[in-house]
DNA sequence: AAACTACATTCTTATATAGCGATTCAAAAG
DNA sequence: CTTTTGAATCGCTATATAAGAATGTAGTTT
Protein backbone atom coordinates (compact mmCIF):
# COMPACT_ATOMS: atom_id res chain seq x y z
CA UNK A 1 0.00 0.00 0.00
CA UNK A 2 0.97 3.15 -0.64
CA UNK A 3 1.85 5.50 2.34
CA UNK A 4 0.77 9.31 1.99
CA UNK A 5 3.32 11.57 1.63
CA UNK A 6 3.91 13.98 4.49
CA UNK A 7 4.10 17.24 1.66
CA UNK A 8 0.99 15.66 -0.25
CA UNK A 9 -1.24 18.69 -0.73
CA UNK A 10 -4.07 16.92 -1.40
CA UNK A 11 -6.67 17.94 1.23
CA UNK A 12 -9.99 16.25 1.78
CA UNK A 13 -13.18 19.10 1.75
CA UNK A 14 -13.71 19.68 5.34
CA UNK A 15 -16.98 18.55 6.93
CA UNK A 16 -19.51 21.14 7.52
CA UNK A 17 -18.62 19.98 11.76
CA UNK A 18 -15.51 21.22 10.99
CA UNK A 19 -15.66 25.04 9.16
CA UNK A 20 -18.04 25.81 11.67
CA UNK A 21 -15.27 25.03 14.28
CA UNK A 22 -12.40 26.78 12.60
CA UNK A 23 -14.04 29.62 12.05
CA UNK A 24 -15.83 30.15 15.36
CA UNK A 25 -11.78 30.62 16.39
CA UNK A 26 -11.10 32.91 13.51
CA UNK A 27 -14.10 34.99 14.69
CA UNK A 28 -12.74 35.46 18.14
CA UNK A 29 -9.75 37.13 16.55
CA UNK A 30 -12.20 39.49 13.97
CA UNK A 31 -12.48 42.27 16.14
CA UNK A 32 -10.32 45.15 16.85
CA UNK A 33 -11.09 44.88 20.74
CA UNK A 34 -9.90 41.43 21.32
CA UNK A 35 -6.77 41.89 19.50
CA UNK A 36 -5.99 44.88 21.69
CA UNK A 37 -6.31 42.57 24.79
CA UNK A 38 -4.67 39.91 22.95
CA UNK A 39 -1.54 42.72 22.21
CA UNK A 40 -1.65 43.95 25.75
CA UNK A 41 -1.57 40.41 27.36
CA UNK A 42 1.47 39.61 24.86
CA UNK A 43 3.51 42.14 27.24
CA UNK A 44 2.63 39.57 29.96
CA UNK A 45 -0.13 39.13 32.37
CA UNK A 46 -2.62 41.80 33.55
CA UNK A 47 -6.02 41.90 35.68
CA UNK A 48 -9.01 42.22 34.17
CA UNK A 49 -9.11 45.78 35.97
CA UNK A 50 -5.76 46.81 34.37
CA UNK A 51 -7.12 46.02 30.66
CA UNK A 52 -10.26 47.66 31.34
CA UNK A 53 -7.64 50.68 32.13
CA UNK A 54 -5.38 49.52 29.23
CA UNK A 55 -7.76 48.92 26.64
CA UNK A 56 -9.65 52.19 27.25
CA UNK A 57 -13.22 49.97 26.86
CA UNK A 58 -15.88 49.45 29.21
CA UNK A 59 -15.30 47.21 32.18
CA UNK A 60 -18.52 45.23 30.81
CA UNK A 61 -16.97 45.08 27.31
CA UNK A 62 -13.52 43.46 28.75
CA UNK A 63 -15.24 41.13 30.77
CA UNK A 64 -17.62 40.17 27.86
CA UNK A 65 -14.71 39.81 24.94
CA UNK A 66 -12.28 38.11 27.63
CA UNK A 67 -14.84 35.44 27.66
CA UNK A 68 -15.11 34.96 24.69
CA UNK A 69 -11.49 34.02 24.01
CA UNK A 70 -11.38 32.40 27.19
CA UNK A 71 -14.34 29.92 25.07
CA UNK A 72 -11.92 29.73 21.91
CA UNK A 73 -8.76 28.43 24.28
CA UNK A 74 -6.59 31.35 23.64
CA UNK A 75 -6.68 33.37 27.27
CA UNK A 76 -6.28 31.72 30.85
CA UNK A 77 -7.17 33.34 33.84
CA UNK A 78 -6.54 32.45 37.45
CA UNK A 79 -8.02 34.05 40.36
CA UNK A 80 -6.19 35.65 42.94
CA UNK A 81 -7.82 37.40 45.72
CA UNK A 82 -10.25 39.92 44.34
CA UNK A 83 -8.08 39.68 41.14
CA UNK A 84 -8.74 37.74 38.16
CA UNK A 85 -5.18 37.54 36.30
CA UNK A 86 -5.43 36.62 32.40
CA UNK A 87 -2.58 35.58 29.98
CA UNK A 88 -2.40 34.26 27.07
CA UNK A 89 -3.06 30.27 27.14
CA UNK A 90 -2.00 29.69 23.05
CA UNK A 91 1.24 30.26 21.62
CA UNK A 92 -0.63 29.97 18.24
CA UNK A 93 -2.24 33.25 18.71
CA UNK A 94 1.20 34.94 18.79
CA UNK A 95 2.29 33.47 15.73
CA UNK A 96 -1.28 34.03 13.81
CA UNK A 97 -1.26 37.64 14.30
CA UNK A 98 2.51 37.68 13.74
CA UNK A 99 1.73 36.38 10.64
CA UNK A 100 -0.80 38.90 9.63
CA UNK A 101 1.10 41.87 10.64
CA UNK A 102 3.67 40.54 8.19
CA UNK A 103 1.71 40.05 5.31
CA UNK A 104 0.10 43.14 5.83
CA UNK A 105 3.32 44.77 6.26
CA UNK A 106 4.04 43.64 2.72
CA UNK A 107 0.89 44.79 1.03
CA UNK A 108 1.25 48.23 2.09
CA UNK A 109 4.92 48.43 1.47
CA UNK A 110 3.84 46.96 -1.96
CA UNK A 111 0.95 49.38 -2.89
CA UNK A 112 2.85 52.29 -1.33
CA UNK A 113 5.79 51.64 -3.98
CA UNK A 114 3.17 51.29 -6.28
CA UNK A 115 2.84 54.97 -5.61
CA UNK A 116 5.91 56.56 -5.75
CA UNK B 1 6.74 25.68 37.95
CA UNK B 2 8.70 27.01 35.37
CA UNK B 3 10.64 30.14 35.72
CA UNK B 4 9.25 33.07 33.28
CA UNK B 5 11.16 32.46 29.95
CA UNK B 6 13.67 35.43 28.71
CA UNK B 7 12.67 34.69 25.24
CA UNK B 8 10.25 37.92 25.85
CA UNK B 9 9.43 39.20 22.80
CA UNK B 10 8.53 42.72 23.69
CA UNK B 11 6.43 44.06 21.24
CA UNK B 12 4.79 47.53 20.69
CA UNK B 13 1.56 48.09 21.09
CA UNK B 14 -0.68 48.02 17.75
CA UNK B 15 -2.14 51.19 16.41
CA UNK B 16 -5.89 51.55 16.52
CA UNK B 17 -5.83 51.43 12.45
CA UNK B 18 -3.39 48.58 12.55
CA UNK B 19 -5.66 46.48 14.54
CA UNK B 20 -9.02 47.31 12.10
CA UNK B 21 -6.81 45.84 9.49
CA UNK B 22 -5.99 42.95 11.07
CA UNK B 23 -9.77 42.54 12.22
CA UNK B 24 -10.56 42.88 8.89
CA UNK B 25 -7.93 40.12 7.61
CA UNK B 26 -9.75 37.59 10.30
CA UNK B 27 -13.24 38.40 10.25
CA UNK B 28 -12.81 36.94 6.19
CA UNK B 29 -11.70 33.71 7.79
CA UNK B 30 -14.56 33.98 10.52
CA UNK B 31 -17.81 32.40 8.28
CA UNK B 32 -17.82 28.99 7.50
CA UNK B 33 -18.96 29.48 3.95
CA UNK B 34 -15.81 31.22 3.36
CA UNK B 35 -13.63 28.84 4.78
CA UNK B 36 -15.69 26.37 2.61
CA UNK B 37 -15.46 28.03 -0.77
CA UNK B 38 -10.86 28.37 0.32
CA UNK B 39 -11.21 24.62 1.04
CA UNK B 40 -12.71 24.19 -2.15
CA UNK B 41 -9.99 26.34 -4.12
CA UNK B 42 -6.98 24.52 -2.26
CA UNK B 43 -8.20 21.55 -4.73
CA UNK B 44 -7.81 23.99 -8.08
CA UNK B 45 -9.14 26.77 -10.13
CA UNK B 46 -13.03 26.74 -9.92
CA UNK B 47 -15.38 29.39 -11.54
CA UNK B 48 -18.13 31.23 -9.57
CA UNK B 49 -20.36 28.77 -11.21
CA UNK B 50 -18.66 25.64 -10.18
CA UNK B 51 -18.32 27.09 -6.68
CA UNK B 52 -22.02 27.95 -6.42
CA UNK B 53 -22.49 23.89 -7.25
CA UNK B 54 -20.09 22.74 -5.01
CA UNK B 55 -21.26 24.81 -2.25
CA UNK B 56 -24.67 23.71 -2.17
CA UNK B 57 -24.81 27.79 -1.29
CA UNK B 58 -27.04 30.84 -3.52
CA UNK B 59 -25.58 32.47 -6.78
CA UNK B 60 -25.67 35.81 -5.11
CA UNK B 61 -24.33 34.72 -1.59
CA UNK B 62 -21.45 32.67 -3.17
CA UNK B 63 -20.50 35.89 -4.66
CA UNK B 64 -20.67 38.09 -2.14
CA UNK B 65 -18.47 36.04 0.30
CA UNK B 66 -16.09 36.05 -3.17
CA UNK B 67 -15.95 39.67 -2.96
CA UNK B 68 -14.93 39.34 0.60
CA UNK B 69 -12.26 37.27 0.11
CA UNK B 70 -10.93 39.13 -3.29
CA UNK B 71 -10.79 42.31 -0.68
CA UNK B 72 -9.23 40.55 2.19
CA UNK B 73 -6.34 39.43 -0.60
CA UNK B 74 -6.64 35.88 -0.30
CA UNK B 75 -8.51 34.84 -3.52
CA UNK B 76 -7.72 36.58 -7.25
CA UNK B 77 -9.96 36.13 -10.08
CA UNK B 78 -9.42 36.21 -14.02
CA UNK B 79 -12.42 36.59 -16.39
CA UNK B 80 -11.87 34.02 -19.37
CA UNK B 81 -14.59 34.49 -21.74
CA UNK B 82 -18.24 34.26 -19.65
CA UNK B 83 -16.90 32.53 -16.79
CA UNK B 84 -14.75 33.91 -13.86
CA UNK B 85 -11.95 31.72 -12.61
CA UNK B 86 -11.21 31.84 -8.84
CA UNK B 87 -8.26 30.86 -6.71
CA UNK B 88 -6.33 31.30 -3.64
CA UNK B 89 -4.21 34.84 -4.26
CA UNK B 90 -2.36 33.89 -1.12
CA UNK B 91 -0.58 31.11 0.29
CA UNK B 92 -0.77 32.36 3.84
CA UNK B 93 -4.62 30.85 3.73
CA UNK B 94 -3.25 27.36 3.61
CA UNK B 95 -1.02 28.22 6.47
CA UNK B 96 -3.83 29.90 8.77
CA UNK B 97 -6.32 27.00 7.79
CA UNK B 98 -3.65 24.28 8.81
CA UNK B 99 -2.56 25.64 11.83
CA UNK B 100 -6.06 26.31 12.75
CA UNK B 101 -6.50 22.71 11.89
CA UNK B 102 -3.83 21.21 13.69
CA UNK B 103 -4.66 23.44 17.10
CA UNK B 104 -8.26 22.10 17.01
CA UNK B 105 -7.60 18.35 16.40
CA UNK B 106 -4.92 18.40 19.16
CA UNK B 107 -7.52 19.95 21.47
CA UNK B 108 -10.18 17.45 21.02
CA UNK B 109 -7.76 14.71 21.44
CA UNK B 110 -6.74 15.85 24.38
CA UNK B 111 -10.25 16.28 25.45
CA UNK B 112 -11.53 13.01 24.36
CA UNK B 113 -8.68 11.29 26.18
CA UNK B 114 -9.76 13.36 29.36
CA UNK B 115 -13.13 11.24 28.74
CA UNK B 116 -11.57 7.94 28.57
C1' DA C 1 -22.45 41.96 60.69
C1' DA C 2 -21.91 45.89 56.85
C1' DA C 3 -19.23 48.10 53.30
C1' DC C 4 -16.15 47.72 49.64
C1' DT C 5 -13.75 45.73 45.57
C1' DA C 6 -13.16 43.30 41.25
C1' DC C 7 -15.71 40.97 37.83
C1' DA C 8 -19.59 38.79 35.72
C1' DT C 9 -24.16 38.96 34.02
C1' DT C 10 -28.39 40.94 32.26
C1' DC C 11 -30.87 44.15 29.48
C1' DT C 12 -31.18 47.22 25.81
C1' DT C 13 -29.98 49.61 21.49
C1' DA C 14 -27.51 50.13 17.30
C1' DT C 15 -25.10 48.15 13.69
C1' DA C 16 -23.34 44.53 10.68
C1' DT C 17 -24.06 40.83 7.71
C1' DA C 18 -25.59 36.06 5.99
C1' DG C 19 -28.89 34.44 2.99
C1' DC C 20 -32.56 34.68 -0.48
C1' DG C 21 -35.11 36.49 -4.65
C1' DA C 22 -35.15 39.74 -8.26
C1' DT C 23 -32.77 42.56 -11.12
C1' DT C 24 -28.88 44.24 -13.71
C1' DC C 25 -24.75 43.92 -16.28
C1' DA C 26 -21.34 42.10 -19.53
C1' DA C 27 -19.71 38.92 -22.83
C1' DA C 28 -20.87 35.58 -26.33
C1' DA C 29 -23.90 33.35 -29.60
C1' DG C 30 -27.54 33.36 -32.95
C1' DC D 1 -30.02 43.87 -33.45
C1' DT D 2 -31.92 39.87 -29.76
C1' DT D 3 -31.16 36.07 -26.84
C1' DT D 4 -28.55 33.43 -23.73
C1' DT D 5 -25.24 32.71 -20.18
C1' DG D 6 -22.27 33.72 -16.03
C1' DA D 7 -21.76 36.72 -12.53
C1' DA D 8 -22.47 41.05 -9.85
C1' DT D 9 -25.63 44.02 -7.52
C1' DC D 10 -29.88 45.52 -5.14
C1' DG D 11 -33.67 45.06 -1.78
C1' DC D 12 -35.11 42.71 1.92
C1' DT D 13 -35.47 39.94 6.39
C1' DA D 14 -33.53 37.58 10.12
C1' DT D 15 -29.90 36.98 13.12
C1' DA D 16 -25.62 38.04 15.57
C1' DT D 17 -23.05 40.94 18.39
C1' DA D 18 -20.48 45.19 20.07
C1' DA D 19 -21.08 48.61 23.50
C1' DG D 20 -23.04 50.92 27.51
C1' DA D 21 -25.96 51.09 31.83
C1' DA D 22 -27.65 48.74 35.56
C1' DT D 23 -27.52 44.96 38.46
C1' DG D 24 -25.73 40.67 40.56
C1' DT D 25 -22.05 38.15 42.90
C1' DA D 26 -18.09 36.43 45.24
C1' DG D 27 -14.19 37.55 47.95
C1' DT D 28 -12.08 41.19 51.16
C1' DT D 29 -11.78 44.50 54.66
C1' DT D 30 -13.43 46.90 58.62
Amino acid sequence: MAKRKATAPAKPPLTDMALNLIALRFRALAEPMRLRLLNLLMQGERTVGQLVTESGSGQANVSKHLAVLREAGMVGMRKEGLSTWCFIADPMVNELCEMMCQRLREEMESKAKALS
